[in-house]
Order: structure tokens, then sequence, then C-alpha cells
DNA sequence: AGTGCTAGAACCAAGATAGC
DNA sequence: GCTATCTTGGTTCTAGCACT
């Protein structure tokens, strides 16, 4: 159906605001440029200006359900018909005329309440799983703290010292330009996550000449990152992947003695207080902060007694196993509800 | 080899403006 | 006046090079 017949407003005044900047709750507002999508249904009245972005005003709530609208924005169905027409060039932007005009199949009322409530229900499985998903990683730092205490306060009693005392060798990465189509993947700063993990996604690759042995890192290394934004200098994770990968330039790498444990070292670092460290140590200039090797080697923490890094590190395998479970259901529930949602919209749920 | 530093690519969102 | 499109600007990451 053509969908003229619903409201489109977009920006108006700042100082001068009209009934076309008035949200009211249960409208959708749509992002038309930029990450182009994401609609949100509103859940309190408010007047604001809105630019760039289209307001779904609902002027026939007999004819149209506006959670079965949502979830018809969210669709491929719908995703597909804009992708074909959106335009400009670095920057995407759809226009209002292009979503006034989106087919939508458009079912009895009582069908589409039917359809959004199952599409909810789906929707709200997956939603469930992701927090627990977050609620591993909380776990993983109370795990931390529960065994180790506060590393200022130090109450364990815990001998002090530096990082640099846990590690057997502590290298600079290649300096080789990284290809798409090389032999041996690069880790490079978006490989770590600000949490602490790999993410070995997105993967970039040299030539197997280029991957000498002092570039590769071996299950067990710790990768810190010393080259970033003040936030994010000093992310740090424990690589577990297959071999052989190599790591770059700003990457150290740091292989501890075997007495150490390196996910204490990262438990420590990703921790509010290794953090904050982090952040006050690093030097920043315009833009880019920096902390060397010999810097990162110096960080002073507590060293608990070898068991208690085994012990520490066995629970911390244990959650991100359960964590990695966790994330194949949510794929799961993923293509389940994109099924779901094909349904919904070709007429066959 | 290790390190500091910087240009600029990529991405994205908001502001500004041209044109109907 | 309204909409479509272009410009600006911020953030983050990439990549490389020069200095020690």
């Amino acid at each position: 159906m053509d969908f003229s017949e619903c409201n489109f407003i977009t920006e108006d005044d700042h100082n001068n605001f009209s009934k076309r900047s008035f949200v009211e709750k249960g409208d959708i507002l749509y992002a038309m440029i930029g990450t182009i999508g994401n609609p949100v249904i509103v859940d309190t009245d408010k007047i604001f200006s809105i630019k760039n972005v289209a307001l779904f005003k609902f002027n026939q709530k007999d004819k149209i359900y506006n959670r079965y609208f949502y979830h018809f924005l969210n669709s491929d169905v719908a995703l597909k018909q804009l992708s074909q027409l959106s335009r400009g060039g670095t920057q995407k932007f759809v226009s209002l005329g292009n979503l006034r005009n989106l087919k939508i199949p458009l079912p009895p009322l009582e069908e589409q309440r039917r359809i959004a409530s199952i599409l909810d229900k789906a929707d709200q499985i997956r939603q469930k799983r992701q927090q627990a998903i977050a609620k591993l990683d909380e776990l993983l730092q109370a795990t931390f703290i529960d065994m180790f205490g506060d590393p200022i306060k130090n109450e364990k009693g815990w001998k002090i010292g530096k990082i640099g005392d846990m590690l057997e060798s502590v290298k600079y990465g290649s300096s080789d330009k990284a290809t798409l189509d090389g032999e041996v993947p690069i880790l490079r700063m978006n490989n770590i996550t600000y949490s602490g993990e790999m993410y070995l996604a997105d993967l970039k690759y040299i030539t197997a000449d280029q991957a000498d042995e002092k570039y590769l890192v071996k299950q067990g290394d710790i990768l810190f990152n010393r080259t970033n934004s003040k936030e994010l200098v000093g992310k740090t994770a424990v690589y577990n992947g297959p071999e052989p990968m190599a790591y770059a330039g700003y990457l150290v790498r740091g292989r501890t003695l075997p007495e150490y444990m390196p996910e204490y070292i990262s438990g420590f670092l990703n921790s509010s207080w290794g953090k904050s460290t982090l952040q006050s140590m690093c030097k920043s200039i315009i833009g880019m902060a920096n902390i060397n090797a010999k810097e990162f080697q110096s960080i002073r923490l507590p060293i608990p007694p070898s068991d208690l890094q085994k012990q520490f590190t066995k629970k911390v395998h244990a959650i991100r196993d359960h964590k990695l479970k966790l994330e194949k259901q949510l794929v799961q529930n993923n293509e389940l509800f994109k099924a779901l949602q094909q349904k919904a919209f070709n007429g066959t749920l």
C-alpha cells in the first residue's frame, strides 16, 4: 500500500515550536542519514526540533498498529526497498519521499497485533540473552575483586610489583603494510575490544616472508595497544586463537614467565583501576595517546601467588566458555527472529 | 629495534544551503 | 516553506616515517 496517508514530519525552527515538533507517545522516529534506520517508538510526550529524522504519526489507529509498523521498518523487506533508493556518495541518506512510498503489507488490525506480539516475544528472548551476556562481563569483574580485592588498598596484602616483573619478553609488532590478500593474518587495534577480549574479525594480512617469528603471537600472549585515543590506549587482551597470527606495530606483545598468568595481568588492566591507571599515565598529544613498552612494564600491581592466579584463569576460561555458548545461542535467536520477520511480512506467519 | 609523532582515511552525525 | 543534498566537524583508527 501507499503510505502517504501517514504524517511524516521533519524539521522545525529551533525557537518556533509548532504541532510539527510535538512528539507523542506511540510515534516512531527514524534516522534518515548516517546509520539509517534504528526506529524508536516514543514513550513520552515531548516537544523538540527534529532534523534529519523522520517522525511517523499514526492518524488512522484503526488501520495500522504502530508496533507492527515498527517491526516492518526493522525488517529486510523495508531495508531492501530503501537501500535501492538511498542516495549520497560517502554519506548515505534516504528522503522522506522514499519513506512515504514504502510498500507495506497491511492485513487487518487484529492480524497486525498478532504478528507484532509474536515478533515482540521473539525479540524479548534475544534481548534476555544479550543481558545474560552482559551479566557475564560483570561477573568477570566481580570475580577479580572477589579473589584479589581492591588493588589500590591491597587489603589482602599481596606483594606489590611491576608488570615487567611478570614478563619473560616484551616486543613490538610488525610495521609492514597489511593488506586484504596476504597469507598470515595480522592483529590490529580493532581486534582488541575495550572490555579486553580478542575479536577475530575484519582481519588483514601480511606475507609469509614478513611474518617473522618475532612478529607472531602464541596462545597465552598478552597484547597491549600502545597508541590510540586517550580513552582506548592500553586496551589489553590475552590471545587464545589459532596460529600463526602476527601483530601490528602499535601493539605490544607481552609473554609471561611460566609462574604468572596473562589472564591476571589482563584482568587487572581491564578493571576500573587498571583503566584509570592507564588514563593517568599516557602521554597525550593532539588526539593520540601513547604508552610505550617501558611504561607498560613499569605499571605497578599486586602480584598474588601463582596458585590463585591459576584459579582465576580457570574461572575466566569457564566464564568465557559460557559466554561463547550464549553468544552462539544469540546468533540462533537472531536467525530465528529474522526468519519470523521474513514470514511476517510476506504473509506466511 | 624501539619509540614518538602525525597525516589522513573511514565513519558518522549535525548543521547549512540550494532548489523546487 | 519544505525537502534533498552538500558541508562541516568530531572521533577513531590506520599507516607510515623519522629519530634515537
